[in-house]
DNA sequence: CGTTGAATTGAGTGTTATCAATGCAGGTGG
DNA sequence: CCACCTGCATTGATAACACTCAATTCAACG
């Protein structure tokens, strides 16, 4: 976000930001809330969620890290969902004044807030084309891809059930029921403390089976990124 | 879009915009494209649609009048959808360097558009929410209730079943059992040339069984709607 | 060792997909 | 005008799938 800018107005900006530490669960922000600040993922994986009205929850989406939520709040909206971290997440606090700000004094910085922004669109466009179509088993097949697709070592999260079924739009049974075959197929294997670690190659066949998206839209592997992340936060795994 | 700007620029404004009329199935613009304008639609209905691998297709979202599409061209992003009309439309067509002069010479005229973006992720969060959330009823209903929530008669255009499938993640028959169930219960009227009038206490009753959203976010009934809407494009319903 | 919360599994039911047939327009050409 | 086509909506029968409810297992923790 704060790629373009020069080092001493770097300098300004980080004496304002907020360094937040979340724990599993706890919330970074509540729906419905008129918000004075918006939030990018350092570390970790956090949930947007909008509730339902049996008291269940929908995920919305899930950010990782460079993400940026709470955007709405910029053009003067509430909070559009609840965000809720789903492991020790650290999580970067940007008032809104400081936004503010640089758009008027960087005129390319309000390109920045764009980009961002369709950042967010392709993530919703996601959530649509892969996570909410198709069977039970290519969604979850996705889920894992999506989670897995910045590690070079095929590793990711493993989210827990009832998060995976809101997220997918199946129940919590049916998620485990798909997650307990895959194991047991060896299409992924549970490494405890490290998170599982896919055979991505199978879970394309699967998420290519009935209504699949030509062309899963995923980020490049980014190398070391399982170095850096599996010992700062080996509880974000598993 | 343009409702801040002085008479004078948007005379200027007016002279490089294209207004468009595009018969049903025409398409707007195709995905992965370098898009050199955005559009707005005047009048009539756009979907934006991802293609799947087994030909057939889901839509991402609808557009209406005054909804914006092909934002991400502006952050030089690729078309994300192909937009195809859905009936009759009349569609605005905005050069890009028209938005980038503007955004250059307005410094408030870069938070119009984040405000569009911002409409448009409004929208996919409803796609996922309202439309690809619960039994096939219920999905169907709250889609009755979106179409028909400017109408003050409360009509809507009747889509054809194959787009509500692909819109509502449904195959065509079950959308066409659903809407032949609500017709024969009365929960909507088929007014040849008008589209459907819709009795949107029962679609409430019915969207809200299983997984509801808590509160639809829905636009205010647009007084009036019908009246412009129906003369010009009779053809658009039914 | 008992408690707790989550994951897993099972049995039964309900919904939806699939495949196939039928009905119902609006058009075209004889 | 009618036979014919075509595209779409509708309907039926069946199988596959996912949901519900309930029981069981498992791991973590005090």
């Amino acid at each position: 976000l704060f790629g373009t800018l020069h080092a001493a107005e770097l300098e300004d900006v980080r004496t304002v930001i907020d360094d937040l530490v979340f724990q599993p669960n706890e919330a970074i922000y509540l729906e419905g809330e008129t918000g004075h600040a918006l939030f990018t993922v350092r570390r970790g994986l956090v949930k947007l969620v909008r509730d339902l009205s049996d008291g269940e929850e929908r995920i919305v989406r899930l950010q990782r890290t460079a993400d940026i939520s709470g955007i709405e709040a910029f053009v003067g909206a509430a909070y559009k969902h609840t965000a809720v971290a789903m492991c020790v997440t650290e999580v970067c606090r940007i008032p809104l004044r400081v936004i503010e700000s640089l758009v008027n004094k960087r005129p390319d910085f309000a390109r920045q807030m764009m980009l961002r922004w369709q950042d967010n669109l392709d993530d919703a466009d996601r959530g649509l084309v892969e996570f909410s179509t198709g069977p039970a088993e290519a969604r979850v097949a996705r889920l894992l891809l999506h989670l897995s697709c910045r590690s070079a070592a095929a590793t990711c999260p493993d989210m827990c059930r009832k998060d995976m079924g809101a997220l997918l739009g199946v129940t919590t049974e049916t998620a485990s029921r798909v997650m307990a075959k895959f194991k047991r197929g060896s299409v992924f294997v549970d490494i405890p403390g490290c998170g599982l670690c896919c055979d991505r190659k199978a879970l394309e066949d699967i998420a290519a089976r009935h209504w699949c998206p030509t062309g899963l839209r995923h980020d490049p592997a980014v190398l070391g990124c399982d170095a850096v992340l599996t010992p700062v936060f080996p509880h974000c795994f598993g």
